[in-house]
RNA sequence: GGGGGAAUGUCCCGAGUGGCAAAGGGGGCGGACUGUAAAUCCGCUGGCGUCAGCCUUCGUAGGUUCGAGUCCUACUUCCCCCA
């Protein structure tokens, strides 16, 4: 896989990128993207309102896919959501209905819409739901179409279900039949639009190969499957979690600020990791910025920051972002940018417990947290320490008509009277 | 169908002789050190509170008891073995 003598531009860009985990048939497929145009799809789940970052990678995928001269396909999963993620062993989750699906597509496609180019073009992205197609089968139907093409002895083979098996672990008929329902997927996706590649993380390798070997069977067409690495943080984190929750793509879910300082607070050892897989920088200026070394590599960090808010809320909310961030972190002043939470101004004149104010505006879960907080020296009140949960705040530490309360150094709200 | 085992702090794993707001981890949050990093060390981690206390928690519903996560009964769900 570590062929060097890729001639297609999208391969060579996925593996100097570092996109590359798995690939079926490197040398037919780079043969295929040397000479024509490859369509390429992923599917993602359609169980939230938005994607998180755990999905950029795939996003970012499809994206090469499109600069380098190919079709993407957003594939959504509407007909497998509504059956619901059987990974997860969490069998009490409320199944979706029809509308919150759709409204959960809605939702994602804006996402995309930052990324690809959504049109009729040879190269322009479609995106598909594979309800359109799943949801019309007969279930004798499905097994006399395709579950002939699939053997019990392979599928036990496979990874995913062989690991499950030996540690004894349950796995459902349900949940064995996904492998078949994704297969379909990408078949259903060769035939009307002549898709031949199957894209995603290294999870779903076991899936993609299935799919891929269904076509070349019942086809008798060329398929090919890619597979991302796993991505953690260099500490062994997995991706995309921090302070407050999971990263969220879509800008009512997580602000473009929480975004920009998502990506400022990368680990160092990630910083030129990161820039590849989630910013278009040329990789020159990459490699320059990565081998700066101690504070200096902040710097890095910003120009990884304002690249990846820049491709997500655009350019504008991507210097705003920053702007902010340096007032508050360099400069320890307040801007317009940050976060603000607003108090009726008759309430704040009448006295309010610091506690509840900083429970109420998002620093803390509940009045008791913030005590907590307040205790152990991490809730300030305009920039001031202040250890009593229990003081009251009132018009007299309004500054500059606001109140700044922060909870640790990345936490800030600024209060204001309305 | 028969037999055995399990369900614990609503993030996860997990201990728990009848006195338990319940050991210990992980994770998370905060502090120190730094560079808005990593590593390390320290603290916090059910809700409300006028800090005395009150309220709500151990699958569900009953029962025994001054007192139940702990004992009894029924039920639910899951796992294993036999058929």
């Amino acid at each position: 896989m570590s062929d060097p003598a890729f001639k297609s531009d999208f391969l060579r860009v996925l593996r100097d990128r570092g996109y590359i985990h798995q690939v079926t048939h490197p040398a037919e497929l780079d043969e295929a993207a040397s000479s024509g145009i490859v369509t390429a799809y992923i599917g993602f789940d359609a169980t939230a309102p938005s994607l998180h970052v755990g999905s950029l990678i795939q996003i970012m995928m499809l994206r090469r896919l499109q600069q380098s001269g190919h079709k993407p396909i957003v594939l959504m999963g509407g007909g497998t959501t509504k059956i619901g993620d059987p990974t997860d062993k969490d069998q009490s989750r409320p199944l979706l209905t029809e509308a919150q699906i759709q409204a959960n597509i809605a939702s994602i496609k804006t996402v995309f819409a930052k990324f690809l180019r959504f049109g009729d073009g040879p190269t322009d992205a479609i995106m598909v739901d594979n309800d359109s197609w799943l949801s019309t089968y007969g279930y004798v139907e499905f097994l006399r179409e395709f579950g002939v093409h699939f053997t019990i002895n392979r599928m036990l083979a496979f990874d995913s279900v062989k690991t499950r098996l030996e540690r004894e672990q349950p796995m459902t008929f349900l949940e064995f039949n996904y492998m078949l329902m994704q297969s379909v997927d990408f078949l259903e996706l060769e035939r009307r639009f002549g898709c031949v590649l199957q894209m995603g993380g290294s999870d779903q390798w076991g899936n993609i190969v299935n799919g891929v070997e269904l076509i070349r069977r019942v086809e008798q067409k060329p398929a090919f499957g890619l597979t991302t690495p796993l991505l953690s943080t260099a500490s062994g984190q997995k991706m995309g979690k921090t302070v407050g929750g999971a990263v969220w793509l879509n800008a009512d879910m997580r602000s473009p600020y929480d975004y920009w300082q998502f990506w400022r607070n990368t680990e160092d050892a990630d910083v030129g990791r990161f820039m590849r897989l989630f910013t278009d920088l040329p990789l020159d200026d990459i490699a320059r910025l990565e081998a700066l070394e101690g504070a200096q590599i902040n710097e890095a960090k910003k120009v990884l920051a304002n690249a990846a808010t820049t491709l997500l809320h655009g350019e504008d909310a991507a210097r705003a972002a920053e702007a902010a961030a340096v007032a508050a972190f360099e400069q320890g002043q307040v801007s317009g940018d940050l976060p603000s939470f607003e108090v009726p101004r008759g309430v704040l004149e009448a006295g309010v417990v610091l506690a509840a104010l900083a429970a109420d505006a998002g620093l803390a879960a509940s009045r008791g947290e913030a005590r907590r907080l307040a205790q152990g020296g991490g809730l300030r009140v305009n920039d001031t320490v202040e250890t009593d949960g229990n003081r009251t705040l009132n018009a007299s530490d309004l500054v500059d008509g606001v109140i700044k309360l922060s909870a640790g150094k990345k936490k800030i709200v600024l209060v204001r009277p309305v």
